[in-house]
RNA sequence: GGCCCCAUCGUCUAGCCUGGUCUAGGACACCUCCCUUUCACGGAGGUAACAGGGGUUCAAAUCCCCUUGGGGUCACCA
């Protein structure tokens, strides 16, 4: 048989007239398998950048053709998320002013004619063919093939001669069936914009399902169609699918379409090396309840026999929302996997965008900041790097502080404001907007995350009566140390502190100095920090004036004499 | 295991294609000091890498080969 080894089309044949066909069509086509993964919205904001950046089309593509996986409502939950990246799709599902397009459907569950179409196609002209294969038959052979220690290659000798006789017989005595391609024979060489040129040897593709038993392509199939149909002519993704192209390349011709280029983006990985899945946040719960010996899950949570599934399997998996239940009882943090993830842990969509953009590619000349835009005009093949990246949540962090404290005051405080209305309404409902205001511009300049804010401050939002404090060492050194100590300093400006008529940081302030030069040498530590320690009931807080002005008047006297009260006084 | 790919500080990377300008640059982390009312921020320094071995060459991080190590993939999942 003569089978040449496919090459990039040099001058593809437009199936639409040039007019409309832009230069350059990108797309991302994920699976509505849950939410976004941050692995997944890098290749996302490659594709968008490298279509835009040559005025080209983004489009989305929802690969629903597993049944068993697929729902509605995570496709939609990740399309939020590429929205919120601020990564918008030209062509695709709906979501405010995003997708539409005349190329669709866009769900691959709703386009199942127009594969058939081109599988009958394909059956007709005898590039591929019927199988009766059992998977008990295949797994048998497989396992055999493992056992004799060589890959398990399919043999078609069997099914692709059947007559077609007893095909249509059997197809109509209701017999499952799959329908696999007929692939040529010889070596297959994959053109890659990032790899560069590999070849597989003759016989390293086999005949490959191309539709499902139950009537659904495959994931190769209806990736091959689309991709020539949605007139697609960059094709980037994972490299986790580089020997699946030699797979569609044999289908592009088989089927007569165009080439697109290809190049295929190193992984995202954990620091350690593993793949970056939900699984790792099992991991870290699991390894809490073994390390503290819990027997039961904590109120509120799980329920016990959700509780003693899960944990007699490894294998089982809690849902998103009981992993999160769960983690906040334990009081541990899962680790962010998901671009929602990264959102509810304060991070900036425009930071995520940056760092996500560096795991994998690089501008040069030491630069490392920059925004989508630059990223649009800069971004190309080149430069991409083919070892696999393994994600720093560290230097993520960095970026996202450098970002925050460098933003405008009232741009931080609005975020935070709507960061803090969306994941910590508790604590909005129990602070003024004025409060609330001034918290967050005293947090503004010690914040990594716009969630920070809420998760060191909660003293803030409990009655003066339930404050209780910790009994640390800091705690009894600053309080309970040598003569004259916080306990004494804090009876001392109590007076003072009632005394003051104006109740703002600096008012407040203008009181203690002077208490302070005169009785701690000037120090203003030695009062400070037990005045924190009284208000807050820890060592940590915002500057201590800031602290006593939001907390008002009331509750900051309240506060210190019951801390004097509780330490003895 | 077969096949494919890859290999620069702890990490992300620049440099490699078109050998000399590399006593290998930046960033995060780390260490030291400074600043400081806590926590942070900030400032000044510092430690730290061309996986190993052969070639080619006047000259190799850069080109070639081998070894080792790592990754991907071998589904009626995508």
């Amino acid at each position: 048989m003569g089978f040449t080894p496919p090459t990039p089309a040099r001058s593809p044949v437009p199936l639409l007239p040039p007019m409309s066909t832009p230069s350059c069509v990108t797309r991302f086509a994920p699976s509505p398998s849950g939410h976004l993964h941050v692995g997944g919205a890098r290749t996302a904001l490659f594709c968008w950048a490298y279509a835009k950046g040559k005025g080209g089309t983004f489009l989305l593509r929802i690969e629903d053709t597993d049944q068993k996986r697929s729902s509605d409502s995570a496709s939609v939950g990740f399309l939020k998320d590429l929205a919120w990246l601020g990564i918008g799709w030209d062509e695709g599902p709906v979501l405010g002013t995003h997708g539409g397009g005349a190329h669709g459907p866009y769900f691959q569950s709703e386009r199942l004619d127009i594969y058939n179409r081109y599988l009958a196609q394909l059956v007709e002209a005898g590039k591929a063919y019927y199988a009766f294969d059992t998977t008990a038959e295949l797994d048998a052979k497989r396992q055999a093939a493992k056992l004799a220690g060589h890959a398990y290659r399919y043999d078609r000798s069997e099914m692709a001669n059947l007559p077609k006789a007893t095909v249509d017989a059997w197809l109509a005595e209701g017999h499952p069936a799959v329908i696999r391609c007929k692939t040529p024979d010889g070596p297959i060489t994959i053109v890659d914009e990032v790899l560069g040129e590999a070849t597989l040897p003759a016989g390293e593709v086999d005949d490959f399902v191309i539709r499902k038993a139950d009537g659904f392509p495959t994931y190769h199939f209806a990736v091959v169609v689309d991709d020539e149909l949605m007139r697609v002519t960059h094709v980037l993704r994972a490299q986790e699918h580089f020997n699946n192209t030699a797979k569609h390349m044999v289908l592009q011709d088989a089927l007569g379409f165009r080439r697109p280029i290809y190049g295929h983006l190193p992984l995202i990985t954990n620091p350690d090396a593993s793949k970056m899945s939900k699984r790792d946040k099992d991991k870290v719960l699991r390894k809490t309840v073994i390390d503290r010996k819990l027997t039961a899950p904590p109120q509120d949570t799980i329920t016990q026999a959700r509780f003693d599934a899960w944990l007699a399997d490894k294998n089982t998996q809690l849902e998103l929302a009981e992993a999160s239940l769960l983690a906040t009882g334990l009081q541990v943090t899962l680790p962010e996997i998901n671009v929602d993830d990264f959102r509810q842990s304060g991070y900036l969509p425009e930071v995520l965008c940056n760092f996500l953009a560096l795991n994998g590619w690089s501008p040069g000349e030491n630069v490392e900041k920059f925004d989508t835009e630059f990223l649009k005009q800069r971004f190309d093949l080149k430069r991409v790097v083919k070892t696999p990246a393994k994600f720093d949540r560290v230097k993520l962090l960095s970026f996202n502080c450098d970002a925050i404290t460098g933003m405008p005051r009232e741009e931080f405080v609005a975020r935070a404001r709507l960061h803090g209305q969306e994941f910590h309404a508790d604590f909005m409902k129990k602070i003024t907007g004025a409060q609330f205001e001034q918290l967050a511009g005293a947090s503004h300049e010690r914040s990594k995350t716009l969630d920070e804010m809420f998760r060191t401050n909660r003293f803030f939002i409990v009655a003066d009566e339930l404050l209780t404090w910790d009994r640390s060492k800091n705690v009894e050194k600053a309080l309970l140390g040598a003569e004259p100590n916080g306990l004494s300093h804090l009876k001392a400006v109590l007076p003072v502190l009632e005394a003051c008529t104006e109740w703002s940081a600096a008012a407040i302030e203008q009181a203690i100095t002077p208490y302070a030069a005169q009785h701690a040498e000037g120090n203003l530590g030695k009062v400070a920090q037990p005045l924190r320690i009284a208000v807050s009931g820890g060592t940590v807080s915002p500057p201590i004036f800031d602290t006593l002005a939001i907390l008002g008047k009331a509750s900051a006297l309240v506060r210190i004499r019951r801390c004097i009260a509780t330490f003895g006084g």
